[in-house]
DNA sequence: GTCTATAAATGGATAGAC
DNA sequence: GTCTATCCATTTATAGAC
């Protein structure tokens, strides 16, 4: 992909946490850039193509970042902390917030294509948090109650809501539910 | 207050926590109530004082909510069933989320005095969380780990995550989450 | 209180030159 | 690939008649 699509996609994807979907505007990624309205539709013919590159850009993250947990071998429990870890440096703005999270407000006004990869999104999400629970709790590490599918879903909205918290009300909140959330989780 | 201010705000209230602040228009209320775009400003002058009185109803709905479980002399674990419930009316509709999950997704994008009643609605209900889940711990009917102020984070992050959620994976999502959050908190 | 009409700004998107 | 110029729809908001 060129240059100019990735630094594109850079403004937006910071943008789109930092606002939400439908709160930022060509115009801006215009200024952001130093470059015309007009050549940044050239990359992206449509706000609904750009919505849906980000959401494949978030899934692209996601996948890796699951990646490097593997090729270190991390426990159940390391994962989990490599995922906070990221929800941290989002945090630590204090003006970002979770993709998944400014994805699922905005649900319902968001263009078709974009609602289709947004769905795609959460369930990837959500079976790669599943396969980490369910790892953890037959490794001993973990420890929950119910079914490993309902924990995963607690698990992500629970961060999803605590990023959105933190940014009213600042990156501390978003470490003191984590640690909730970590200590009713360890066995 | 008169019946078509109260019209007006029902009507807002509805598209507010279906599509999110940005994304509906003083034509939408005008198209739904059958009357022109003036007529609405002619009640609220500008969409920043409609925000503002929708922010006030909310913080309004709580406390009447709270004091229903007061006058019924409800249970920590009863009231927190209580507030389950009107999520659960939420999430029923497939579309609707929480007015606080709303608000801060959208939360950089909202005008200035919007904002500010948003960080009072969530301090109002960190503290209405916070004075249940004391009295709960103190009855020795809830039990968990931390501050109260820290699990009442935790309690109003994932009941926000999980009606987000629920909005792009169905209902039985903030059931399923609700469930696992209630069997951590129960003595 | 409600209407019609309209202003003023901004949004996404396209045409066509360079 | 990037630009200028422009189109068209929509948005918030106001003016002024009834």
């Amino acid at each position: 992909m060129s240059n100019r699509k990735e630094q594109i996609l850079d403004v937006a994807q910071d943008l789109l946490l930092r606002r939400g979907f439908s709160a930022f505007s060509y115009q801006d990624l215009s200024d952001a850039l130093g470059i015309a309205k007009a050549s940044v539709h050239h990359h992206f013919a449509s706000k609904e193509d750009l919505g849906v590159a980000l959401c494949e850009r978030f899934m692209a993250q996601n996948a890796s970042l699951a990646a490097e947990c593997e090729a270190r071998g991390d426990s159940a429990l390391a994962m989990f902390d490599a995922f906070v870890e990221r929800g941290n440096s989002l945090a630590a703005t204090g003006e970002h917030c979770c993709p998944g999270g400014v994805l699922q407000a905005e649900y319902n006004a968001l263009p078709p294509r974009v609602r289709e990869k947004t769905n795609e999104l959460f369930a990837a999400s959500h079976r790669m948090i599943e396969a980490m629970l369910a790892r953890g709790r037959e490794a001993g590490e973990l420890s929950f109650a119910g079914s490993t599918s309902d924990q995963a879903w607690l698990l992500m909205s629970t961060m999803h809501g605590a990023l959105l918290s933190s940014r009213v009300h600042g990156a501390p909140v978003f470490d003191a539910v984590v640690r909730q959330l970590r200590s009713s989780l360890v066995a």
